[in-house]
RNA sequence: GGGACAUUAACUCAGUUGGUUUAGAGUGUUACCUUGACAGGGUAGAAGUCACUGGUUCGAAUCCAGUAUGUCCCA
């Protein structure tokens, strides 16, 4: 048979998955076998592989096969998941592109298009998996809104609900403010973001405001009672005013300086003669009677009182205003140009605020109870800017007093710590945005702006009242949302919460106690924390696309949970005695439940679970064995389907869960569509086939640590597909005799390879208990390129074409055929197409049902000995490379055997891989030959006596020093008392037998460094 | 702010209850080889104060404490 002199990827991994479908190898039906089950991460229904499901996806397949070869029923359950919010946005943006509004649809005719979506895009991803080599059970494919699954769902919901878990609470949630829904605390990721720190000025208020919630407190500030009387004195002092108050009054009054005064206008219980309240200016005429100490007094308390309350004071004297009243309006205009300046400290206090458009909801100022440098505003209360709204000043040790200011505005709609502060002072809550972000009409600006355009706009207004101190650059995390990436909006409404705190005790207890084993364990810390510090579970999104939430309201607000329609109006009648209630009375809640709501039952549901709690499938696979994950959804799924699972089943649903590492570039950047820095992992198996990408995958990827990505790993792994191809090319191009013997050299080669193969096994075995698939992966790797092709192969090989006896040939298939199942669970298709072509095979047979190698005994001994061997044909080769002697010519060695000796079992295979004319065995040193020592045993290259003395005098120099530095080291050890008396005597005896090894060594260099002085 | 984990060769990482030669692998790098399956090859070599400072111990990459740096999680 012609065999093709290069691998050909693309074609081999069509042919071979097309014939492991049409022998329906993937399928698995429940029968006496010991059950392997894995579900996988169901991706999103319309989503396109990336390279973290590669990686994934090729840890599950490797897992199944090899089970699969160990006599395992392995079955791999595969689909997708609706994506609630992902997948709503991606319709709502396409039917936007169509000039359509979500809202202008009713629900059920945005479902159609949302459908329609999902047919057109769905499942792409699951046929890109089918080029990756995935064995999945197509026939199990599920969906998480598919009819089974939908109804699980449901079921489960309605029972949480009656169980008493399952709440409606109006409380504080994250708000993303494009997809328009609540979600959970998960679904919110946290990122660092350069950021500005505004410290803004808050005015004191004037005491005592007046009651009844006047619009503007600054008008009208006096206790309503002291009002009235202030209100004539006024009027009576406007009427008789003085002459230079009526001349300036004439100068300053109808805006004639571009600012709107008030003449004898009330302030608090003050009366002043002029007030500019837009720029907080006071202007003060002194009349005759002012020159009077007593009066006096009373005018430094009155400028006061209004410092206090932010007006500046300018006074002036009958005869300025009379003489000299060009210079006077300067002065005013001056003092109206930058008004806030003069103001004395105790006026107002600073808080600082990342987001000043908040403080339209503000509601109180806090300062910490401890904070002596507020305690003279104890019980006082300050104006928000620009609206002026009179909010108290409370206190709280939650304020940090090392933190900005000290002062903390509280915003209790619009932050959750302000929130619960406002509770606990029973503060109102003023929302001032909309669903959307935009501002709402509570916030009396901005109306319909978006918040962001009005955080830039409410600075330039705040710097230009005088409300602004300064902006400091500041770093802080903020919320965005995982799906839609806007910043999150905290946000109080009415959501539906699952009671998590008794569900999640048997969910912890039986990780930490490993019934269910983390790989990495490290992930058991971050598990614990999480469960210990759990908060309810806001299931409900203000989506449609979705499980809907099986709620019915009755008329009078009550509500009844029923899995149908029918079934909540049974409900209905019975809970309000009222049996004329019909179908139109009741109102389905308008949410839908959040996806993983739907993905925590993913273990039981694709099994019908929960439908049917003891079908016979469920029975059989569930718990399933191994989970393979990303760790950021731990919490997302990987908890709540263990919570599930003993909740539902009482029961783990799996008992391995390995976590992958994130798929990062070169440069540790995660990979990502927006940074363009992920490849498309179907070029790549286009490029490098799909073995050579799985194993470019793993061969960098421990559990748990990332895995930085770049085209050489894989390259590398396309690499490999070819030296394997290679090694069947060469076995295969052998012509086989059945006339030859059988030589020496290669008997030993293949008892060696077997006690090698034992060897290889055991470690397999060991990793995969371990989920170091990395590792064995690594194994199979250096002993495919090493022990297969490297030694074995050239042992065996037959002289440049000569045939091959035909026991060696057929033992050669053997091993290879046993290597190939070693490998087959990593490269599938290769080993596919080898080990089809290197026996006959019957029609049906594949190597992906075969078994795979079990452990044996071997003998480590004999491959002790092998290495020794290994470094005596190393030796030969680098004398040859050092005296520059080709392969071709051969060239005898002598062995002259130490203390221990030297074990004779591969001279033969000695003979061959260093092409020895003669091999002699001597007793004395051989004199002019190069020589290399392996343990204590000397090896002679006689050299027709040409051998540069020097040259190598030096070398057995340096072999000599490093011998005695490891002896002293030894001896060192040795000669401490406490170690002699203290360690182990196994210890003990293995560092006397280093010492031995070492002086026999010595003793030799000496030798043969005396001799050849 | 709280917590978890990490720090070993140029890079990515192993290193099991403390004792496996004077710390290993893969990649890279350097030199050489090449008409013999394989230049996507072969052979050989170089490369590390195991982050730092102390402590425990007969003995520390390994255990403990602190410091520094980094990553992640939570708030």
């Amino acid at each position: 048979m012609e065999i093709a002199s290069k691998y050909n990827p693309a074609e081999v991994e069509e042919k071979w998955y097309k014939y492991w479908m049409d022998n329906n190898y993937f399928h698995s039906e429940p029968d006496e076998r010991e059950p392997y089950t894995v579900v996988i991460p169901p991706p999103n229904v319309t989503g396109v592989l990336h390279m973290g499901h590669m990686l994934n996806n090729t840890i599950q397949d490797i897992l199944v096969r090899r089970a699969r070869m160990t006599g395992k029923n392995a079955c791999w359950v595969p689909g997708t998941d609706h994506a609630s919010i992902a997948t709503e946005a991606k319709v709502v943006n396409k039917l936007n592109a169509e000039g359509v509004d979500k809202y202008d649809l009713s629900r059920k005719e945005f479902l159609e298009h949302a459908w329609d979506w999902t047919h057109k895009h769905g499942g792409i991803i699951l046929e890109q998996l089918k080029k990756l080599g995935a064995s999945c059970d197509w026939e199990r494919t599920a969906f998480t809104m598919d009819e089974v699954r939908s109804e699980s769902v449901i079921k489960v919901f309605v029972d949480l609900f009656n169980k008493g878990l399952v709440y409606r609470g109006v409380r504080m949630v994250n708000w993303d403010p494009s997809a328009k829904t609540a979600l959970s605390d998960e679904e919110v990721i946290h990122k660092e973001i350069k950021s500005k720190l505004y410290y803004l000025k808050y005015r004191l208020a004037p005491l005592n405001p007046p009651e009844g919630g006047e619009k503007n407190p600054s008008y009208k500030t006096a206790r309503k009672s002291e009002y009235e009387l202030l209100k004539k004195n006024a009027k009576r002092l406007r009427r008789f005013s003085t002459e230079a108050e009526s001349a300036l009054w004439e100068m300053v009054r109808a805006n004639n300086l571009g600012d709107k005064f008030r003449r004898q206008h009330i302030i608090n219980n003050i009366i002043v003669d002029f007030v500019c309240l837009s720029k907080k200016l006071v202007i003060e005429v002194d009349g005759g009677y002012h020159n009077n100490p007593e009066i006096e007094e009373l005018d430094k308390l009155k400028t006061n009182i209004l410092n206090e309350l932010g007006y500046k004071v300018i006074r002036f004297t009958n005869e300025e205003v009379l003489t000299s009243m060009d210079t006077v309006l300067q002065s005013i205009r001056d003092a109206l140009v930058s008004p806030p300046t003069g103001e004395p400290e105790g006026a107002f206090i600073t808080i600082a605020t990342t987001r000043p458009e908040t403080i339209l909801g503000d509601t109180a100022v806090c300062i910490n109870p401890a904070d002596e440098r507020f305690s003279h505003l104890k019980g006082k209360r300050v104006l928000v800017p620009l609206i002026n709204r009179s909010i108290p000043i409370i206190e709280d040790a939650y304020v940090d007093m090392e933190f900005g200011t000290g002062c903390l505005k509280i915003t209790p709609a619009h932050d959750i710590h302000d929130y619960e502060i406002g509770m606990k002072h029973n503060l109102p809550s003023i929302d001032i945005f909309n669903d959307d972000g935009t501002l709402s009409d509570k916030a009396g600006m901005y109306v319909g702006e978006d918040r962001f355009d009005v955080r830039e706009k409410i600075v330039k207004e705040l710097e230009a009242a005088g409300n602004l101190e300064k902006i400091e650059d500041y770093t802080n995390k903020v919320g965005y949302s995982e799906r839609t990436d806007v910043v999150i909006e905290p946000k109080l409404s009415a959501q539906w919460f699952l009671k998590m705190d008794e569900l999640v005790k048997p969910a912890l207890e039986n990780v930490m106690n490993d019934n269910i084993q983390f790989h990495p364990a490290k992930f058991k810390n971050t598990y614990k924390h999480w469960m210990g510090n759990i908060k309810d579970w806001c299931i409900s999104r203000q989506l449609w696309w979705g499980h809907q939430i099986p709620v019915y309201y009755l008329p009078d607000g009550t509500f009844v949970a029923a899995e149908t329609a029918e079934q909540a109006l049974e409900l209905a009648k019975e809970k309000t005695g009222n049996s004329s209630l019909t179908a139109d009375d009741l109102t389905q809640d308008e949410d839908a439940l959040d996806t993983w709501f739907s993905s925590w039952l993913w273990p039981i549901s694709v099994f019908d679970g929960i439908r049917d709690p003891e079908n016979r499938e469920v029975n059989y696979y569930y718990p399933s064995s191994d989970l393979v994950t990303a760790p950021d959804i731990i919490f997302f799924w990987v908890a709540r389907m263990i919570i599930a699972g003993y909740e539902f089943r009482n029961e783990l649903p799996f008992k391995n869960v390995y976590f992958t590492g994130m798929v990062r570039d070169e440069q540790r950047r995660k990979m990502s569509k927006s940074l363009g820095n992920s490849p498309d992992p179907l070029d790549l198996i286009e490029k490098y086939g799909a073995d050579g990408v799985r194993v470019g995958m793993l061969l960098c990827s421990p559990a748990g640590g990332d895995l930085l990505f770049d085209e050489g790993l894989p390259q590398q792994g396309a690499g490999f597909s070819t030296k394997i191809w290679n090694a069947f090319r060469l076995v295969k191009n052998w012509e086989v005799s059945s006339e030859i013997e059988q030589p020496e050299h290669s008997k030993q080669a293949i008892e060696w390879f077997r006690n090698k193969l034992g060897e290889v096994v055991e470690t397999l075995d060991s990793q995969f208990a371990n989920f170091k698939i990395s590792e064995a992966l690594m194994t199979v790797y250096t002993t495919v390129r090493d022990e297969f092709s490297g030694w074995l192969l050239e042992m065996v090989k037959p002289p440049y074409q000569k045939p091959i006896d035909a026991k060696t040939y057929a033992d050669v298939v053997d091993l290879f055929d046993q290597v190939l199942r070693l490998m087959h669970p990593f490269m599938p298709f290769i080993t596919e197409e080898i080990w089809q072509l290197l026996s006959e095979r019957e029609e049906g047979e594949s190597i992906m049902i075969s078994q795979i190698p079990k452990v044996k005994k071997y003998d480590s001994e004999l491959l002790a000995t092998f290495d020794d061997v290994k470094e005596a044909v190393s030796g030969v080769r680098k004398i040859r490379k050092e005296k520059n002697i080709a392969f071709k010519d051969a060239i005898e060695l002598s062995v002259q055997k130490g203390d221990k000796g030297f074990d004779e079992t591969f001279n033969s295979v000695i003979i061959k891989l260093g092409n020895i004319s003669k091999l002699t065995l001597v007793n004395e040193e051989v004199k002019g030959a190069a020589s290399f020592r392996v343990k204590s045993t000397n090896f002679y290259i006689p050299l027709d006596g040409f051998i540069d003395v020097e040259e190598e005098l030096k070398k057995l120099n340096e072999e000599l020093k490093y011998t005695k530095g490891f002896l002293i080291s030894v001896q060192k050890k040795l000669s401490n008392e406490r170690f002699v008396n203290n360690a182990p005597e196994a210890v003990v005896a293995k560092e006397k037998a280093k010492q031995a090894d070492a002086e026999a060594k010595i003793k030799v260099l000496e030798e043969r460094i005396a001799s050849m002085k």
